[in-house]
DNA sequence: TTGACAAGTGATTGATCAATTACTAACATA
DNA sequence: TATGTTAGTAATTGATCAATCACTTGTCAA
């Protein structure tokens, strides 16, 4: 196999394992693993751990701007807006793009190189979202605070509890917004 | 020093230390370090690193409930949400507060003990900002959607940048909601 | 047929980690 | 003064981890 198809695997073995464990509780060991190459060939595709997940999380932030592209083609304002909402609450129903999205934002916290990461590709997602939908900034702004309550609701599996509570905060209970 | 001074000092320490690398990035030693103790002695006030984290998140839930219910004393309705809005801010003003919270959220994806605390967690700030503000369900959705969102700024740093769409994206920019 | 390069692994290393054990020192109470 | 209890530590353990190094195998061109 060659090394640009092999690195695509460990890239998306790498996502998956991440998204299990985040960035310190996976080892390259687990990544290995799943990929079906030996740990130590991880390093002859990434030269450390930082920099492979690094690679995954911009992997996900394109992915997320591409889903936001597709679904607005043809539309705009809350048209464009709502379309957009449907298409991440389809995205995040992987629990790769979802978790490894989240642990990418907790690991900005303590990490510069991540935080830069990090920054950029919700830089390019918010404005992707705004060229696509033309969306006032206050409709924008909460769009995308709807969205992370997505992922809060996800991550914690309230969107599986059989509450009242529950229904009320699940965004995609109403997907209208 | 009692038994229960010192693990209110070991519960403060280990909220800081988790702050700053999550729960697989943090290690016993350096939360012993912080308390100015010996790590084994962690384990005779704690019978796990996972219990204290389990500890420490338990407390941060408190906190923040006990800041909504001050902060909308006396008011009811938008009024309230508002006013417990703002204190939110204040709140995660605090890395240590924000930040534990985040770390719960991803950890509570990985492992059903912590995601049991952290459902409980959030379950009773939902009920307790639902009580003092007799909001409606859209209203609290959105409100604490904006919580949530605040969170993501807050983690990477956003509302230090000095870029038109970082002052657009974030909700503490204006706090009127 | 040889030689060079690319893909890939086994073995190892030094560091680090959560948790246990066995111990000491201070203090109380009878 | 003897005895029990509580606070606290030093030393250690077995496991694990990221990263390195030395090595093998397969392929293709000259």
């Amino acid at each position: 196999m060659s090394a640009e198809e092999r690195r695509e695997d460990v890239l998306r073995a790498a996502a998956a394992a991440f998204a299990d464990g985040g960035y310190q509780g996976t080892t390259t060991q687990d990544v290995a693993e799943r990929a079906g190459i030996s740990q130590p060939y991880i390093f002859r595709l990434f030269s450390s751990k930082k920099e492979l997940f690094l690679a995954v999380v911009e992997d996900c932030f394109k992915r997320t701007e591409r889903t936001f592209a597709k679904a607005a083609e043809g539309l705009s304002g809350d048209e464009a807006l709502h379309a957009m909402g449907m298409a991440y609450i389809e995205l995040i129903r992987d629990p790769v793009n979802l978790l490894v999205q989240m642990h990418c934002f907790t690991a900005a916290a303590g990490d510069p190189d991540i935080r830069l990461v990090a920054q950029s590709g919700m830089r390019k997602v918010w404005e992707t979202a705004s060229r696509a939908s033309g969306a006032s900034d206050e409709a924008l702004r909460t769009w995308i605070a709807m969205g992370m309550l997505c992922n809060m609701v996800a991550a914690l599996g309230i969107d599986q509890l059989d509450e009242p509570w529950a229904k009320q905060i699940d965004p995609s209970e109403k997907p209208g917004h």
